[in-house]
DNA sequence: CGTCTCAAGTAACGCGAGTTACCTGCAGCA
DNA sequence: TGCTGCAGGTAACTCGCGTTACTTGAGACG
């Protein structure tokens, strides 16, 4: 913080453009000594005594390296290239934050495209070849692409350019390496949490089976009733819509099919905004929650299960770790780790909160 | 999509970086000539069939220009830096999309830096100097900062030194021009569309009364009484925090405070998530919405109002106008529009649900 | 037939840096 | 004295592209 810059003398010089020259003259030395000094490189011999009057000048002026010729001649750009429909369809925020964060502790750069593919089927669904092509125009290292749900994609021949990570998601193609939330863990923690809890009726509010997060969620949740030496029942799993009105109406009907004795005292709801209508189908019936029915959920969608009354307990996705394991990962393909297609699994912890 | 391009030769070419002399050599013209006809130049002269031959030669190589020595030579960046805070606290996040879209639709990249200074009060709240810094060493031609809610801030000296434009925020300094929703319009034609579905007596849960939008939605709450000749009861009115507990308690209040037939027929609730309590409050109650109760909210924060059982009827902030406007805005103070301290103010629409 | 003009294109410089190869002078050593 | 070695630098080339000034050849015109 020792700048001894007047700030209008720098602001006036920076409207030009302060470059490397200017310091060099101002120091008295090379343009070439000026570079040295600031790259920090190794084995340049700069005595200390204009090593120091450099990085005076360097104040003085208020020089500003330009990124963008350093760039240039290094052949290097410290610039990743992320691509998402997150920006289009704002879940899963956390895995740019996180990504954002690791690549700032990295002193790199993200730079962001729009993709609007989230709810594309078809040749077309995944990467979008525009923002790619823009990407790479901008010399970007690597590249990484985030889905708002887990689900795999396609991603355009030109991605394979440079290295790229998928979050949340993963290559249809299976060529790229990816990050996804480690869903049959999760749906284990729920139902163990159920279980430990005393439930052994559960009942569950299912996605469209055919996602993989339903499938793992699922999987994770047949594990943990073995564990306890119990199995699921059909009667207890109602699929629906993945809305609050969705959930509503499974709810409804896992309530009221069953007498109420046999009826289940727990539900695992696969995400948060089911668990939501579940809420109004319990209270609705003059039950407590969790007193007479406890509820479970999935994906800690923040302004649901923080706002819940009672809150809810519910698993969380990853999402700003796994953006910032992906970073990771790309630091580590741009720095010439062979690439594979591993797919990472990244744990979903479990929230307690007070549905439970 | 006439890509006559083996993706093989153009994959192994970029590779290694094909470049305009590359162009050249394979089309048998100057470099100078393939700069030409890639900027599309007016006064240019050059045949249609070089220029033919140049496109193919072009697609033949797969060359894809180099966006940092474009920027360099012709010291202009085509790019916008965006400072916010929104990626460390996930609101607003369509403002970010709003200023991704316009950008894009203007070939313009946005460069997002974080800032973690949501929270922030005293001399550092605001623009964080290590961004600004990053971004200008990226020499983006402007700057825009958005803020996940409505205040003043304090911008640091360098981002003076291009075009800023701030996005839900204003300047404190009284110097940058801002873009900001327009609290009292918002205010108001809630309040009237209360009116007009027949209540009188309506009950007003407050934010933190020091905070622009208390200040600006209340006032617009008076003056659309005052266009029916009535006043704001002050006894009706109760500030609470700004979370579902604090708009449940406000609520609580509210209704309790007064015999059944002085109670409030409507609720103006400041934001959703207070709405979302205020929900709770009235259905303990045995209260049915809007049957006894008429509840409007703002924000239109989806996951809440879109979901809620009966979904809430709200003010919607403009965030993905504002993003957009942000970067029109940019745009003309960077084409050399003159720099003013202008406040934007950006209209509130009104979505009808069911709560009312 | 000589000159002028214009279409069609090219050579060469500069943008702001990184990087390599080279230069200079002084100390140490035989 | 003459040679070597090294600390302390510098000149010059390069990155990929925009841009200005200049060249060349062919047709028009008097």
């Amino acid at each position: 913080m020792a700048k001894t810059t007047t700030p209008q003398k720098a602001a006036a010089a920076r409207q030009r453009g302060v470059t490397m020259s200017d310091v060099a003259q101002h120091a008295g030395v090379s343009r070439t000594a000026v570079s040295f000094v600031l790259s920090n490189r190794e084995n340049a011999s700069i005595s200390e005594e204009t090593r120091i009057r450099i990085n005076d000048a360097v104040q003085a002026l208020g020089y500003r390296p330009n990124a963008g010729a350093r760039a240039l001649a290094s052949q290097r750009s410290d610039w990743y290239g992320l691509v998402t429909e997150i920006v289009t369809a704002p879940f899963a925020v956390d895995i740019i934050k996180g990504a954002q964060d690791q690549a700032w502790l990295d002193r790199r750069f993200l730079l962001i495209a729009p993709s609007d593919q989230a709810d594309a089927v078809g040749p077309n669904q995944g990467l979008e070849d525009a923002a790619v092509e823009k990407l790479l125009e901008q010399r970007v290292e690597g590249l990484l692409y985030a889905a708002t749900f887990h689900r795999g994609v396609h991603v355009p021949e030109s991605a394979h350019e440079v290295p790229t990570v998928l979050i949340n998601c993963f290559d249809a193609d299976g060529k790229l390496p990816s990050i996804v939330p480690d869903e049959r863990a999760g749906g284990r923690v729920a139902v163990e949490r159920l279980l430990q809890a005393g439930h052994s009726r559960i009942g569950v509010i299912n996605l469209d089976p055919r996602i993989p997060a339903a499938v793992g969620r699922l999987e994770g949740a047949r594990e943990a009733l073995a564990g306890a030496g119990l199995e699921l029942d059909p009667d207890l799993v109602v699929s629906g819509y993945a809305t609050a009105d969705g959930g509503y109406e499974a709810a409804c009907e896992i309530l009221d099919r069953h007498p109420k004795n046999q009826r289940p005292t727990a539900l695992f709801c696969l995400n948060d905004r089911m668990a939501m209508g579940a809420y109004d189908a319990i209270k609705e019936r003059g039950l407590t929650i969790p007193g007479d029915i406890a509820v479970i959920g999935f994906d800690n969608q923040e302004l649901i299960a923080a706002y819940l009354r009672p809150k809810l307990t519910t698993v969380a996705l990853p999402f700003e770790k796994m953006g910032a394991l992906g970073v990771q990962t790309l630091a580590a393909l741009t720095a010439g780790q062979p690439i594979t297609a591993d797919q990472q699994l990244v744990d979903c912890p479990l929230l307690e909160r007070s549905s439970v």
